[in-house]
DNA sequence: GGATACACGTGAGAC
DNA sequence: TGTCTCACGTGTATC
């Protein structure tokens, strides 16, 4: 009540005011696409929405990541050495299983036989009961450029 | 200023402060993790900052889903050890390539392939020859499992 | 007893 | 025209 103490309480008030606004209408609109209703109820509203979608996507990211391996396969393409001729016809009926969903590799891969390789857990599987722990993978990668050990599968001679 | 009219216009004012703060406190603030503040600028600041995380954890799931797979294909490549005795000779050409700075396997490789790995800016050739940065691989095993597209090499057809 | 945050009623601008 | 939305100053509660 008393004058000076009004006047400052105004201030305050006043400032008050102004930050939320700020926050409001600057820094939260902006990061709000598409945001045609300016006014505060709006706002929010919009803002409660848009929340609740990018959580959503990030959700099925992230299961679409992990649990979706099963969707991308990643394709192997095996290229035999060895067998000049002849053995790349046989060698194309154990590895045809392409199946999975990966981009295939570019040319390489036309008279390759290719080979499905599963992620499991942590351990890759290729083809027949080839697994490829990723630890396996990572510990060689780790030492500098690594030349990376994989197994391959062959259909007759199973290589581990 | 007529008594009707003001009547009128306080019950108006009031719902539209009522909607406001419903808002405010309960969809808002519901949606944001660990709000502790709960005054309205501490809500909307939270919120502000919680929509960027939120598009940048995207971006980043999205950048690593989608180059990461399909652009990124990481190329293996696989020299069979010529089947048995004989191949080794033959593997020896294939592997020739081994320029990268493939450190070999040590002595696992012995009845098994051996892969080659290179990446190149942001994608992984294989084939003879190429080299891979034990980062970029590290990187990508490290975020759960990817998948690595791999293709195995064979010595006398040149995969590319 | 000062600082902080809010709801209220009210006047005014915009469409 | 009324309807909607906002900013303002003020009273009040909580710490």
């Amino acid at each position: 009540m008393a004058p000076s103490y009004g006047q400052d309480h105004i201030i305050v008030e006043r400032k008050r005011r102004e930050k939320i606004n700020q926050r409001f209408i600057i820094e939260l609109s902006s990061v709000i696409p598409g945001l045609k209703k300016m006014n505060k109820a709006s706002i929010l509203y919009d803002a409660t929405r848009h929340v609740k979608e990018l959580q959503e996507k990030i959700k099925e990211l992230e299961a679409g990541g992990r649990n979706g391996r099963s969707n991308e396969t990643v394709v192997v393409v095996v290229k035999r050495p060895c067998l000049h001729g002849a053995a790349a016809a046989s060698d194309g009926d154990g590895s045809s299983l392409s199946a999975s969903s990966g981009t295939r590799t570019p040319a390489a891969n036309k008279q390759l036989p290719e080979i499905e390789v599963q992620f499991s857990d942590k351990s890759v599987m290729v083809e027949e009961g080839f697994t490829i722990t990723a630890e396996d993978i990572a510990r060689r990668l780790n030492s500098v450029l690594l030349p990376v050990h994989s197994s391959c599968s062959s259909p007759d001679e199973t290589g581990k």
